[in-house]
DNA sequence: CACAAGTGATTGCGCACGCAACTGTTATGC
DNA sequence: GCATAACAGTTGCGTGCGCAATCACTTGTG
């Protein structure tokens, strides 16, 4: 929030605006320096829209059909991807996207639903390892059939697979 | 969250699994009529990966520059291009994605700093229209500069007219 | 060996948001 | 023209999360 509305605005108000006054449309918006063209609006528009909208849809689905939160998901899908099924909680906050704080609440709420179960990590007295369930392991399974199939159908069955291809090594580029 | 760990899924376990004891890696970890593709997942996870990075990026950016959220931004910018400055609180819903409880409070913080104004909709008692003030209008535009030179940095500049060009066409594709 | 510095995890607190219920206003059907 | 439905916006409540402080344990240094 802006705790100040303006005056301490460390940028400059663009000189070239004229009085403000106003007139209707788009046409002085913003100066024309810092204006996108239509393929850069329409690019970064569209990738922001295209994941809202996908992100919603799916994250719905998991919801309705598993009772299951992205966040919860992913902290499944982790484990179960991982040696003997537990993590470190350090090692767990990455892939889920959580700082620690927030992953100690999700872990203590998967714990009391039994999905997963904490223990004190054996090598390291302060540490703590999530390890999943079997009960945890069969609802991933099932809901990574429902997220997959979301998948597919909201964004890989969009693209040809020489689409595909390029689009990840262009997504690589975006990260990092 | 997931009330009931595993026996109301409404999806069967895929039968296929095997004992599901505790091989150890990603072997087993999905049966596989459901696992992607190496290009699939690279692109899907790519996706997804790339939009977090760049959207706690740049709302990190913006929040330290202007003390602005997201929220607070898009507000503000679709009020600002908007007929008059000005717009129902239905209709600021959609572009700011937040769910008309929402936007009340939303709008109810950021008439409190001054940046836009509540008033009444004259053809329409039921109606609220926010209006963006002079404070409001200073604060977006300087607001943009940054924002729309982070969307470069982190976004634009990793491609070529031709791949953006492209690539808005294939995030149209995503949407609806 | 003691003691500071570093690290893993948890907790107190605040906040933004969604859902559902509610108020007030405008359209619709008889 | 009144009853009922549809609609705009707000409010109560619950929740998930981040930040900063804290506790517990480990590691490095004199």
């Amino acid at each position: 929030m802006a705790i100040h509305p303006s005056p301490t605005s460390p940028l400059p108000a663009p000189a070239d605006l004229g009085p403000l006054d106003e007139q209707e449309g788009s046409v002085c918006g913003a100066s024309d320096w810092e204006r996108l063209s239509d393929h850069e609006s329409a690019a970064w528009h569209g990738f922001l829209q295209a994941h809202a909208e996908i992100q919603v849809e799916l994250e719905h689905e998991l919801q309705t059909a598993h009772q299951l939160s992205f966040s919860d998901y992913f902290a499944l899908l982790a484990l179960d991807k991982a040696e003997r099924g537990s993590l470190r909680m350090h090692d767990l906050a990455k892939p889920v996207r959580l700082t620690r704080s927030g992953l100690t609440r999700l872990v203590e709420r998967l714990e009391r639903v039994g999905l997963i179960e904490r223990a004190p990590c054996p090598d390291d007295a302060r540490g703590t390892e999530a390890r999943i369930t079997e009960a945890g392991r069969a609802l991933v399974h099932a809901a990574s059939a429902t997220h997959l199939a979301g998948v597919r159908r909201r964004f890989l069955t969009r693209f040809s697979p020489a689409e595909l291809q390029l689009l990840a090594e262009q997504f690589g580029r975006l990260s990092a």
